[in-house]
DNA sequence: AAGTTTGTTCAATTTAAATTGAACAAACTG
DNA sequence: CAGTTTGTTCAATTTAAATTGAACAAACTT
């Protein structure tokens, strides 16, 4: 479906994409939401990671029916956290893009980009919180504060554990 | 705190919450955004997890100016998450709700109910591809089928890696 | 009995996020 | 040079999700 009709005079021999790659699109897409990316990155991974060749982004942008914009933007993210790369074809001057197939390098750096920054973030907040509660001491009565610094304490142990355990599954990871 | 006796026929003795209380409230808020849990559900649960007593349905709505309906939906959630439980104070007729302080529980469940299920979607939805793939074997190119056979493969491989993680995880997680 | 209060459900609304599309700049082509 | 094509940015729009609020049922009170 929408073959172009403005002179074929370039490579627009856009064929429908067989269905096995629709379906592998459809997966990532989903997959991206769950991780609560725009869905639309995951279809361009998707789309990809079956591509016998790199693709342009107005390919990408055709075979996706979706805009230039979206298309800049996604592969915009997916070249930051490492899951697709930029290929520079012979003598061409758009852009080509091929997915990185080694997913535990993606991983790797999709964990430091998200979950580590994110711990990070946590582990900040909780500090502050526990500063409140130190300035706040005088307007709580005795039993109030000593309550909340008791579970203030166990979320900063937990927040310890935690972060003990990033380094172990950074290794798993690789 | 918030002991109303019933011939107050009010029982809106509702002081309003210290500093840490509202600080923990938006720590928690923001990290269920970062999960992909409503706010509110994040809200609630910051709240319990400092407050000296049980807190019926009304008291959280009141104290958090979230309306009934999300709060009834919202300790439903965390309830099956069993990041909440309902406690039963004698003669009451409203249910009140206590937070789950043993965090290493809630994150098992959470983790059951969350990763394991994704986990086991990813799987089925990828042997369907590969399913389809053998439907569609005749209407590809010799080259491409390899291709993809062979890509399919490889994320079929990072799956099985994933999956013997999990007990791991889950020992870790304990 | 009629009147409260609590809690659930769901349609309507609000809010937040993704997507589009148009304006623009840059790099080429005839 | 004017005319294409590519790619970015951002305001406007669309879409999806959370939240509200009203209707209702259940469990009590007077």
């Amino acid at each position: 479906m929408a073959i172009a009709t403005q002179e074929d005079s370039e490579k627009t021999k856009i064929q429908p994409l067989p269905r096995v790659r629709l379906e592998l699109v459809d997966v990532f897409g989903r997959m991206a939401q769950a991780l609560s990316f725009p869905r639309s990155v995951g279809e361009i991974y998707g789309l990809l990671y079956l591509a016998p060749e790199p693709m342009s982004a107005p390919e990408i942008s055709e075979a996706l029916s979706i805009s230039k914009g979206s298309v800049s933007t996604g592969t915009r993210q997916l070249l930051m956290l490492g899951f697709i790369r930029k290929v520079w074809l012979q003598e061409e001057r758009k852009d080509y893009f091929e997915a990185v197939l080694e997913l535990g390098n993606m991983m790797r750096t999709a964990y430091e980009q998200i979950f580590k920054v994110r711990a990070q973030n946590a582990e900040r907040r909780l500090t502050d919180v526990t500063d409140t509660l130190a300035d706040e001491k005088a307007e709580l009565s005795p039993e109030e504060y000593a309550l909340i610094k008791e579970r203030l304490a166990r979320l900063t142990k937990l927040q310890k554990r935690a972060k003990q355990f990033m380094p172990l599954l950074e290794r798993l990871i690789k």
